[in-house]
DNA sequence: TGTACATCAGTGAACGCGCGTTCACTGATGTAC
DNA sequence: TGTACATCAGTGAACGCGCGTTCACTGATGTAC
């Protein structure tokens, strides 16, 4: 009466919480995988369930991988704000605004790095669920791009950044942030050694902060 | 004895040219449909020809996708190549090296806007056969990567560019650059209208240039 | 407290699909004599 | 110039695979009386 090795052990019939388990496996093939990793079957093998069972909960294969990618951009979010607040380098409200920008910049990348899988799952594309909407937001109830208006905000009203360049700065932050995530986690420059992507990033941060 | 709708016609048994009539209908596949697009029977049923008849040309399906990469690689440098340098915004050789850079970010916007799947394509994990590599090179015999070192590099003897500023450039052009085409192009920004994309497009250029 | 019943989460078996790849082959082409 | 032959590009048929999804089902749970 033993169950089959690896399988997780169920004494009920019903499972519980069948939806948020398959939620959880399919984070965790995301994790090392990418969005492709998402295989209904391999989903509930995971589970141990049947591969229809997944029906009860998710409309399709697709509904699920929308979840899971709803999650990972969650947990881009949990990331960013976690992201400890390094010494301002100028004094005064300017100067903490300046180190809280840079802290999400270093948080954005610092996850691409740490867990590429869900970074690039985060990301993909299917439909127009976009980083604004639903369950994208972190533990403080705010999605990515929120935390990064917010920081800009604050860099205007501080004086640190004059208000007629604050229009469409998210996107040039964003870009330059996410573009070298993307570069070193899929990219060509995955080949690159901690130490150079590091440095990388120190140096694309002060650039964008010089450009703002 | 018509042949089959659709199926190109050919009177010699041999085809005179698989492998490059192969490479081409891939980048067609790929061209609205990513590099997942690149399906090896789909690829010989455009072409007209047995399924394993790749197998002549390509050691296997992975080795003809490397290959329509390398092409997308190449065309993307030829376009940036091909950008139209706008007048410089200041006189002698620094505006004009300033000018250069504009036109080569441009045309790297350009080209992602106008190919996404080609752009996605060129860009898509495999293995680390790189940008730097083989026959990704434009009609000048140029990679897109050394277009813009070249282009850094006459901003810093034109004096456009501190010297010191110099090493690392290239990530942070390349990264913002790269970060608004992936954004725009299969990222939350997508929705974007094309002249909200072109207004990010300058401001972003105009960042950036700030910041280098 | 006990019984009848509706609900609905999970099952088991099956489907059709298109894929990448392998095999032994065929027959046009180019070369050696 | 003519014939024999090796080469090797493309063929035709078949394979095993794992996938997403559908179907009619079963049986535990919770509710109504």
């Amino acid at each position: 009466m033993t169950s089959p090795p690896g399988a997780p052990k169920r004494d009920t019939y019903r499972h519980g919480n069948l939806r948020g388990a398959l939620l959880q496996a399919g984070l965790e093939l995301v994790r090392d995988g990418g969005p492709d990793a998402v295989v209904l079957r391999e989903v509930t093998r995971r589970v141990g369930v049947a591969p229809n069972a997944a029906y009860r909960h998710f409309a399709d294969r697709d509904a699920l991988l929308r979840a899971v990618r709803q999650a990972a951009l969650a947990r881009l979010a949990t990331a960013m704000e976690a992201e400890p607040v390094l010494p301002p380098t100028a004094d005064g409200p300017a100067g903490a605004a300046g180190a809280r920008v840079r802290a999400l910049a270093t948080g954005y990348l610092h996850f691409a790095r740490t867990e590429p899988g869900l970074f690039r799952t985060a990301f993909s594309t299917t439909d127009m669920d976009d980083t604004g909407n639903e369950s994208a937001v972190g533990s403080g109830g705010l999605t990515a791009y929120q935390l990064l208006g917010a920081a800009l905000d604050d860099l205007v009203t501080t004086g640190a950044l004059p208000p007629e360049r604050r229009p469409g700065a998210e996107y040039f932050v964003w870009s330059a942030v996410h573009g070298l995530a993307v570069l070193l986690t899929d990219g060509p420059l995955r080949g690159l050694l901690p130490v150079q992507a590091d440095e990388a990033a120190d140096r694309l941060i002060a650039s964008v902060e010089r450009g703002l």
